[in-house]
DNA sequence: AAATATTTTTAGACTTATCTAAAAATTGAA
DNA sequence: TTCAATTTTTAGATAAGTCTAAAAATATTT
């Protein structure tokens, strides 16, 4: 099933507006993020709710069912990811992308951004920070910084600095292509001396103990 | 001014059209190409001739005005760049891309197309060898392979072919990034010994006489 | 050149998404 | 708890793009 540009526009502000407000969003709260009449979004719900994409009681607001979050998420993902895209390898501004990922995010195809975020090396976070939900719809938080070394095996963490300066150092990692902003994912930890082997976008190499303890990442977990 | 899809769908139609049979484009041919009924393709005409995108006289057929003509051409310019990005960097083949280059040359954003260029490296053709027109509405035309030594100051080849298969040229013009498929411009010819600077993309490098005869390229055109 | 076939246009209707203005329901204050 | 203020819904209209069916114009055949 596809939905219109406008339908995706409204699951996606109710989704926001229900993670803010935390309850059933109103019809006037609505509007206004949408920018358009309480009366058209009277109409617009009762559609949404046909469809089974929120919930809407007459006077009581509406809420997004499963399905209908389920969308929203995607539509973020999309808008995110499209934002990555825009400023790291067209070199737009982070304040620059919004407008045309509003554009982009409504492109009809799912195999168009999966393959986007695997040029893009799995972003975990957008050019403004916030977070990218992947393909099930998990959303990642950032925890406290820690070594790479605490990671378990199937973990992710972003490289957010080192702990070892050395020229030769910082070039072997630029390398290995373990850079700041880098998602790292471990594959597999050696037990007799806790090497391992980890991926960044394509790449897999298999980086010692040592290297281990110098890479400050943030752990990303996602939840639902 | 900005039009919507579906206007924008019109001129490209009708100019292909135009391009093809060579005269007024008539209601059905239209209806037929845009697998749509004449009596839409009456009431649309009507439109687009009254913003003077196509001058349409009953029961006599449309052209496309200057105007109509520049923006068919644009969206054709965006389709095709879409495309080589889909395929280049994407990983797409080159005949699953034509449905997803449809969405994305609609996109609203002149700058966000010239900025896609830059990144691809100025391509002349599309996947399927169709010609990239340029931000002016020029096309490109490819010529008889010649010797890159025979492009004069400012004009651009596409290599097809080396006359040299020594793995050390090889190996040079793939650090040079001169290789099969790149678009290739002169940019300086220096008399004394017959060297050029040219231009890949964002690189410039200087070749001599002898790398410029080795080298074939396709001269490309740019016609109205 | 008249009759027939084809193409094109018109008229009227439908859908999606929007709006204004008025009516109805809910909320909140005295 | 009743009355006023606010919010929400309804009713009816509009614009874009499409459709069907019928009328009008053009093209073709004999």
């Amino acid at each position: 099933m596809s939905y219109t540009k406008t339908e995706e526009n409204y699951l996606k502000a109710i989704y926001s507006l229900q993670v803010k407000i935390g309850k059933e969003v109103s019809t006037n709260e609505l509007a206004s993020s949408l920018e358009t009449k309480a009366s058209s979004v009277t109409d617009m719900v009762k559609k949404l709710d046909k469809k089974e994409l929120i919930t809407y009681e007459k006077y009581k607001g509406v809420s997004l069912t499963n399905l209908g979050k389920e969308i929203a998420i995607n539509i973020i993902r999309n808008h995110r990811i499209w934002e990555v895209f825009l400023v790291e390898k067209l070199g737009y501004k982070w304040d620059e992308v919004h407008e045309i990922a509003e554009q982009l995010e409504h492109i009809k195809s799912e195999e168009l951004v999966d393959r986007l975020d695997d040029f893009l090396d799995h972003p975990s976070f957008d050019p403004h920070g916030d977070p990218i939900p992947d393909r099930e719809g998990n959303i990642p938080v950032r925890k406290e910084a820690i070594a790479l070394n605490e990671l378990k095996k199937g973990e992710t963490g972003i490289v957010v600095g080192v702990k070892n300066t050395d020229i030769d150092f910082l070039q072997f990692l630029e390398e290995m292509n373990l850079t700041l902003g880098k998602s790292i994912q471990v594959e597999k930890i050696f037990d007799f001396d806790k090497s391992k082997v980890v991926k960044t976008g394509q790449q897999t190499v298999t980086i010692s103990k040592e290297v281990g303890s110098f890479l400050i990442v943030e752990k990303i977990i996602q939840t639902k």
